[in-house]
RNA sequence: CGCGGGAUGGAGCAGUCCGGUAGCUCGUUGGGCUCAUAACCCAAAGGUCGUUGGUUCAAAUCCAGCUCCCGCAACCA
């Protein structure tokens, strides 16, 4: 049986529609996901849209829809860009699944049976018109930085999550998981920031809106959104206090969630500590990824006019090349910035020149020297080491860099291959022994060599660019694009006549497109 | 003194833990080649590694101070 692998995005809050930084945590695990399937495991991969809470009613209420309406509509967006993507999520969940805001109940009810949720009083400085409540530091001048009106002293029932009750449990088992948040300098931030000074119990359940799930037996309350929306990562495999389903005890602990740097504190304090109190095992990886921003280091609003949408940038460049950008251009551990100009860069360097070209090349000349036919490879000479030994060790540089994450450096290992291909092809100066009859047989074996190598990267760039290792097997006429066939460098069969020669990725004039776009 | 991250040739990054010729991709310039998408290959120019001081035979790397940038410090998710 193949190993279990599960893992998730968080779920995108449905309060408008994401961004291209937004969509980058979807092709990120995508990657992962396709990666670990391509490597022989059982890959559940989920994402989806948390859509309760204050935000999403207020919006709703903006729009003159109802909150089902609006989220409906966002969800629907959401789901479009990342098909567009070709984010290949296994299940798309929704908060306001029926099934899903059922255990949500169940799970506040079995706390609170048990004493991990207790009523207590919430007190706060509360503005009667806007219903809400603020703290000192949230204040403008002392007045609420809604309406501007003064606030009072409030006091008012809600439930509480006993958080402080784990604070020491969290700060070991964190302590002694060294990968349970990464990268580590986001591990460091949590626990300075929050865990160490010690965190008080959670105020889980709000008064002044109603759209979400109720707190049972007490319908005047809402649980809180991210009690609420946490939990999608059992409920939606089937978990349920009263007796889970298979699917849940084959699945679960998550190996990874992997989460933007910003909601850190929610999954790696709230969740475990909501985990612990069901008695679950704790995923095994947090992974907070940096944040996508516009050219100037900014973050991407409406406001600055410089917000870049995933499906634009799609009808544009075409998917594999947003993919691309996303996945090599943003670095591990710290923010990364997206531009046109920058990506037509990436595009023109990397996807044309190097890697469409080759290809082109490479496939154009089995056409010029032996009608597109595949030949047998036999006369092998020391120049060729280097180039075979790449493609046969391609699997393992690429797997230590997965297993760390470093996505950005895995793609890098496969095009390496590819600019080691292109030196070859100057090495070897196929065009030369064209014109030679006695070299007819290096000649094919050269030829052999490329379309190779080719195809070993095309294997592993089926995690990362789907569409475009596709079309590289296409032109190859190979069906032969399993992992297993990276070991030998034998996996191009003699004799096939090879599809016609499609340009992969037509270059792009950079000034000319820039001007278009403006 | 709230906590943390960052500052490396024109751009984006690696190297910093475990001091010892400053590396990669791109851009620029020159050359080569002609199978190919003005592409590909080779070479060169370009950095006193934010700043000041310290430790050391030797510091981008260790230590201390300073400057600038960015996150976090919300009962919004």
């Amino acid at each position: 049986m193949k190993p279990k692998f599960y893992i998730t995005t968080s779920i995108f809050y449905a309060s408008s529609k994401p961004h291209v930084g937004n969509s980058y945590e979807g092709v990120l695990t995508d990657a992962i996901a396709r990666y670990k399937r391509l490597t022989g495991y059982d890959v559940i991969f989920t994402t989806g849209t948390d859509e309760h809470g204050q935000k999403v009613q207020n919006k709703a209420l903006e729009n003159n829809v109802s909150p089902q309406e609006y989220v409906d509509e966002i969800s629907l967006e959401v789901r479009r860009i990342d098909d567009l993507l070709n984010v290949s999520y296994d299940k798309f969940v929704r908060t306001t699944n029926p099934n899903h805001k059922s255990i949500v109940a169940k799970i506040f009810k079995k706390l609170y049976n048990q004493g991990d949720i207790y009523k207590g009083t919430y007190e706060g400085l509360y503005c009667t018109p806007c219903e809400s409540f603020f703290t000192e530091s949230q204040l403008i001048d002392g007045k609420c930085p809604d309406c501007g009106r003064e606030v009072a002293p409030m006091k008012e029932e809600a439930y509480f999550l006993k958080l402080s009750k784990y604070n020491k449990w969290l700060a070991d088992y964190i302590e002694s998981h060294p990968d349970f948040i990464l990268p580590e300098g986001r591990k460091n931030e949590i626990m300075n920031t929050f865990i160490k000074p010690g965190v008080e119990d959670l105020c889980i359940s709000r008064t002044s809106f109603d759209w979400g799930v109720k707190v049972p037996m007490d319908s005047k309350h809402v649980i809180y959104v991210w009690l609420d929306a946490l939990v999608n990562y059992i409920t939606f495999i089937g978990y349920d206090p009263d007796g889970s389903s298979e699917e849940f005890k084959r699945y679960w602990p998550a190996d990874v969630h992997i989460i933007g740097k910003d909601i850190l504190r929610f999954h790696t304090i709230y969740w475990p500590v909501i985990l612990k109190t069901l008695d679950l095992p704790m995923p095994k990886t947090i992974f907070g990824h940096p944040w996508v921003l516009a050219a100037d280091s900014d973050k991407m609003s409406k406001s600055k006019g410089n917000v870049l949408f995933a499906d634009d940038l799609v009808k544009i460049f075409g998917t594999d090349a947003v993919r691309y950008y996303l996945l090599h251009e943003i670095p591990y551990s710290h923010d990364g910035n997206i531009s046109y100009d920058l990506i037509i860069e990436r595009y023109n360097a990397d996807l044309a020149n190097t890697l469409g070209n080759l290809v082109n090349r490479t496939v154009n000349m089995v056409y010029k020297y032996f009608d597109g036919e595949v030949c047998t490879p036999k006369e092998f000479e020391m120049l060729d080491k280097e180039l075979i030994e790449m493609s046969k060790h391609l699997l393992e540089k690429v797997e230590a860099k997965m297993n760390d994450f470093k996505i950005a450096d895995a793609i890098d290992e496969v095009f390496e291959i590819f600019r080691r291909c292109n030196k070859y092809i100057d090495e070897t100066m196929p065009w030369v022994l064209a014109k030679d009859e006695s070299k007819q047989e290096r000649l094919k074996t050269v030829l052999y060599n490329l379309l190779e190598a080719i195809r070993c990267g095309a294997v592993v760039l089926q995690a990362f660019l789907p569409e475009t290792a596709d079309k590289i097997f296409k032109q190859l006429n190979t069906e032969n694009k399993s992992i297993d066939s990276l070991g030998d460098f034998k996996g191009m069969d003699p004799g096939i006549i090879l599809n016609k020669p499609e340009v992969l990725f037509a270059r792009i004039d950079k000034e000319e497109k820039l001007k278009e776009l403006s």
